[in-house]
DNA sequence: GGCCCGTATTGATTTCCATCAAGCGCCCGG
DNA sequence: CCGGGCGCTTGATGGAAATCAATACGGGCC
């Protein structure tokens, strides 16, 4: 089969080590998944059939608690992989996927996935650094929503933005409403703080773009 | 060599899938390590040099951010494995880990675990559901934070103790505070959450015990 | 263009919790 | 036996954020 996209999923921390021989066989497992904006890729609970990459777009991973209300766990964008755990773990999904534009996705599914895991130990290794990495932000996000305020959280949100999108503009790639979820408040804090932060000169919106100084 | 304790740490979930075979050849890498109550195994940013697994007592992991103020990220009792994801990361201790009583320790230093890693799929099998379970954990933790409240954590972790314990009584094993850090909130609040509890007749407190009903 | 619906903002109010401060019980060491 | 430190509790207060409610904005669609 031929590989396309191989040069997007390879790189994700699972795979990254690989010689191309064995990217070569793994490619062989993939299957591409085309989604639209809001769909719902499985949900809590779901008998786990794989693991995902996202090649392009973004997906956002929820979890409700009883009382009805909701917390965005993660937004994964492009290179990255969601729900290994699940699948090492044996268990259901244990929160729901949907993305949240038009995404391309590869999905290799569990089975053939864990047989190969079992013959090849260069992929074993991908897949633990892949959840360790998984482990760090985890760690990170409890120690920020136990120790941070609200203020704390989004400067530094915007500030790892910045960094990433290397010039100091952060463009916003969901409703504000989800990124409000994900820094743990509701919308209308996080709308007040931002207002805030530009009453005070820290940031300038635009639209959707948010320049910081 | 002989293997003392083997029956503790070979059922954590590392290594409870394992061949008596293999546990055999894993033990000898371990070394054992006594330590006194409130005694520092690592500090966050040393160098990793393996990870340990509990067999008799309880150990803390701590982070501190850089107001100096801590979150305790995890308790970990018998039975138990950490660090392992700093093991697979790569980078060093993200997080200081100190005895909270008299403890035990297997440690399996890293260069040595990760050579046989390489060799033994079912190992890594292992260390995938090893930290496939800290996932779990970890999410759970980021989703209470962010949408319950401080008697919704104190409820739920009574429930969890009382479960485990499985006579409906809770024991303290760790001082009050360091509950609270890991409950994510101030030590006073703890205790009037508990008072209320109390007045409202939902537990008995009877020393550093509590019955629930 | 005008309508409509979902998103975002703003305001008023309340709840929760951290903080500061003081007092109590307990254990350990002198 | 007494003093001091530490852990825990309780009270008072301020501040942060959730909630409730109303309105403004904006983009898609007819």
């Amino acid at each position: 089969m031929a590989a396309p996209h191989q040069g997007l999923w390879s790189k994700s921390a699972l795979f990254h080590r690989m010689k191309p021989e064995q990217v070569g066989r793994v490619g062989s497992l993939l299957r591409l998944r085309r989604a639209e904006a809001g769909e719902t890729l499985f949900r809590e609970g779901d008998d786990c059939t794989g693991f995902f990459v996202v090649l392009e777009g973004a997906v956002q991973l929820r979890r409700s608690g009883e009382n009805g209300r909701e917390t965005v766990l993660s937004v994964v964008g492009a290179g990255q992989s969601f729900a290994e755990a699940a699948v090492f773990s044996g268990g259901p999904f244990p929160a729901m996927a949907q993305t949240l534009e038009p995404s391309l996705l590869a999905h290799f599914p569990k089975g053939a996935f864990l047989r190969m895991l079992k013959e090849d130990p260069d992929l074993c290794l991908g897949a633990l650094e892949s959840l360790a990495s998984w482990h760090h932000r985890l760690t990170f996000q409890v120690q920020q929503l136990s120790q941070e305020d609200g203020t704390g959280r989004l400067r530094r949100w915007l500030g790892d933005q910045a960094r990433e999108s290397r010039d100091g503009i952060v463009r916003l790639r969901v409703p504000k409403k989800v990124l409000a979820a994900q820094l743990g408040m509701a919308p209308e804090t996080l709308s007040r703080l931002l207002r805030s932060l530009r009453d005070s000169g820290e940031i300038r919106e635009e639209g959707r773009e948010i320049r910081l100084r």
